[in-house]
DNA sequence: TTGACATGCAACCATCTGGTTGCCTATCAT
DNA sequence: ATGATAGGCAACCAGATGGTTGCATGTCAA
């Protein structure tokens, strides 16, 4: 779990779930298409999000296809989103509450 | 919502939000008990959860109240999370498929 | 088989990050 | 007033992070 937080706090890993998204199955090559960046810090995030469980990836030949797994963001909304999805509700009149009774 | 993303990364904070969850307006030093960390240590986390809107403080007297605003969580929810979730459907067995179909 | 293409590996680098220590300021209670 | 309590500020430090360059390997096509 952790591990997704990590590998979701980055911009251009998330820009590369992103590309995923869009179009499943992308070549390294593919991925580095349009991107400010070099083919091996690509390379180093897909690991990233590969180690967490983020893409999962096929050799096919001399291409490696990169594949979205979008269960752990999934798991992320679930477990740990949701249990704040209360609180939503009751916090933002509370804090009003408070601060209009705490302006002294 | 980069900086939401970051905040949420390191697992102190996300426990800092856990805590706050439990019991909102918490001051400073309530915050630091029982956590294996310097007292400014914790500061600079809040402050970084400040900084992406995830805690709202409120000076009372000497002590800092903190509140948990689970605002921007909902939002990484609703704008991010949940557009992976109509792919969380396909991409499992559309993997599989592939997985199975590449095999050469 | 040989060149071109797709990817892998390793070393290196600057900056960010999470933490510390030391000291200062503000407020409360006696 | 004065000590104790709550918090703030700044400098410093080690290690993580995001990126680079250079070179090696594997595979396809002519």
């Amino acid at each position: 779990m952790d591990e997704v937080f990590k590998a979701l706090a980055d911009p251009s890993r998330r820009s590369l779930l992103d590309r995923l998204h869009a179009r499943n199955g992308q070549t390294l090559s593919e991925l580095c298409d349009g991107l400010a960046m070099t083919r091996q810090a690509v390379t180093k995030h897909l690991a990233i999000l590969e180690e967490a469980n983020l893409v999962s990836t096929l050799r096919h030949g001399r291409e490696k296809l990169h594949y979205l797994n979008p269960v752990p963001i999934h798991q992320i909304g679930e477990r740990w989103i949701r249990k704040f999805e209360r609180a939503k509700l009751v916090a933002l009149s509370e804090l009003k509450r408070r601060l209009e009774a705490d302006e002294t």
